[in-house]
DNA sequence: GCTGACATGCAACCAAAGGTTGCGAAAGGG
DNA sequence: CCCTTTCGCAACCTTTGGTTGCATGTCAGC
């Protein structure tokens, strides 16, 4: 019953930096790991990294051109990964709901076996 | 516009060993590090440590009894874990859909230039 | 065509996190 | 009372996120 998770897109949506990458991505469209470095507390290479790491990911892609590597995110993955940790939520949130259930249930069975 | 996110809490569930164990507790209901410990790929010290993170993050706590320390979820709090989950996903969902609709908005306005 | 400037990649190095083993201490059961 | 069980602590290893330094490659102007 647990969520179907794949532990690579997972763990590449972990990071709070690989989120703020993407959230910069889809906010201002592609851009490349120097210009994304400005304005973070990064260097360049920590981004170039961790852009790295959602390539693999297949969360963004790298559009080579001239001396730049232009990065865009994938949006059929980024969809996939949304779906995602709305599934493990989701999965939580129902549980929870279960327990609940079943303590209002032996709340009411203890009720009725004190009127005795 | 970015979603809200407490970072201690999110990497607290953003680590797969940890989402493993919430559902193991919430499958089974309380357990000591020794019990959660059994039917994993962990030992006990690991299991613990990864308890001890869940519980600094408010999404576990302990109950000592005997020589046992009983851990169990913190319903509370995994709803609000949930909620972020649910959160950043809508967001990116969001964003996504915007995109999309100034893509159709382009190519609406060159296929209207394209008939001068 | 050469030179300077800028974006990149690669390697070495450092700190924090996840994992292990080993040991000593406290609580329960015969 | 002793033996078992459960636990916490410390030392150690490996991976990962981050840094600095350097070599490479491309663009722009002279």
């Amino acid at each position: 019953m647990s969520a179907p998770v794949d532990d690579e897109l997972w763990s590449a949506i972990g990071d709070p930096t690989r989120r703020t990458l993407i959230d910069l991505l889809l906010a201002y469209g592609p851009g490349t790991a120097t210009s994304l470095s400005t304005g973070l507390p990064l260097t360049r290479q920590a981004v170039s990294k961790h852009l790295a790491v959602l390539d693999r990911a297949g969360l963004v892609h790298a559009e080579p051109s001239g001396r730049e590597r232009r990065y865009h995110v994938d949006e059929a993955q980024l969809a996939r990964a949304a779906a995602q940790l709305a599934s493990v939520g989701a999965t939580w949130d129902a549980r929870l709901r279960r327990i609940k259930r079943i303590a209002e249930a032996i709340e009411r069975s203890r009720n009725n076996t004190e009127g005795e």
